[in-house]
DNA sequence: TATTGTTATACTCTATAACTATA
DNA sequence: TATAGTTATAGAGTATAACAATA
């Protein structure tokens, strides 16, 4: 499969074996080439997670968690990016398997606090040491210097500081 | 954060974490990261593609079929990441609303050939416009040289030659 | 009245298995 | 036997609306 991306490495994941497909203008768009990238990342994220059944959502959350203990469900929703009303199944799951916990917030009995448990604490070391290595098998494409130029590019990409209509 | 278009199809992503909220070591994770602006930008494309209701993955089909005339569908399917089981339904509403057809190929009875119709010409036209637009806009975030650094990182990440399990 | 968590619902995207008609 | 397209289905992710308890 041929790539028509002028100034870039060539070749895309899944291609064609036998066609050749002009990808065209596609392999140049900002979003196209984050979608494929994240495809990737994510797809090894669960590879590497998939003895534990941790998916990328569920793992942040208990991060989260681990550094901001008795935070509310609704900050770490709107922190994460989750909808309340998506966030509810989400955290029933990591609750039913004995991860997290909801506590009542003396201040307002309609907030529920949320925390690792000792279980939730001792499977979040074992992830770390997995995201560890998931973590450097892309650092090793792409270099320290690499990772963090591309974390700097996307964070002006996400920051609404940087769109002037949101 | 602020809400800017609630009647929208989609509304927009709680992109900025709440600055109360520690996000400790995920916004230095790469997926994390990743997920992040590819949610803005999408957010951004389905806004600026809001009067034709279209979204990136149809958008994807039209511009490979407009370089790449006559391919079967199941080409597409994998130069896109597309499974084809999926491509069916995509493929069925874009000629629903005469922007595609699929025709005999005379070579194999089984195979489909895959072709813009006129109208999906003229949009894809106007789609592409409002594309440029798009693009222009988180470019002025990043810069062309941003762009471009961006895009080798992003390609680094997604090709499969770099990733020794395959 | 507004907010927190919840329920219900729907639509998109993704993934697998199995069918049909061809090859 | 294998392949191209299709159907059916199931699981996530994400969206909105509305409700009860509480502020």
């Amino acid at each position: 499969m041929k790539i028509v991306a002028p100034a870039l490495p060539d070749a895309l994941p899944d291609a064609a074996p036998d066609a050749t497909v002009d990808m065209g203008p596609l392999t140049g768009l900002i979003g196209y080439a984050l979608r494929r990238a994240q495809l990737a990342v994510f797809h090894d994220f669960n590879r590497t997670m998939e003895a534990e059944a941790i998916r990328p959502a569920q793992y942040s959350v208990l991060k989260v968690l681990q550094r901001n203990p008795g935070l509310r469900q609704g900050q770490v929703s709107t922190a994460l990016g989750i909808k309340r009303a998506n966030f509810v199944p989400l955290l029933d799951e990591l609750q039913r398997r004995g991860l997290t916990e909801r506590r009542a917030v003396p201040e307002d009995r309609r907030a529920k606090g949320l925390f690792l448990t000792p279980q939730g604490a001792t499977l979040l070391a074992a992830l770390d040491a997995k995201l560890g290595e998931h973590e450097a098998r892309f650092v090793a494409r792409i270099g320290q210097q690499g990772k963090y130029t591309l974390l700097g590019l996307l964070q002006q990409l996400s920051d609404p500081a940087f769109d002037p209509d949101g």
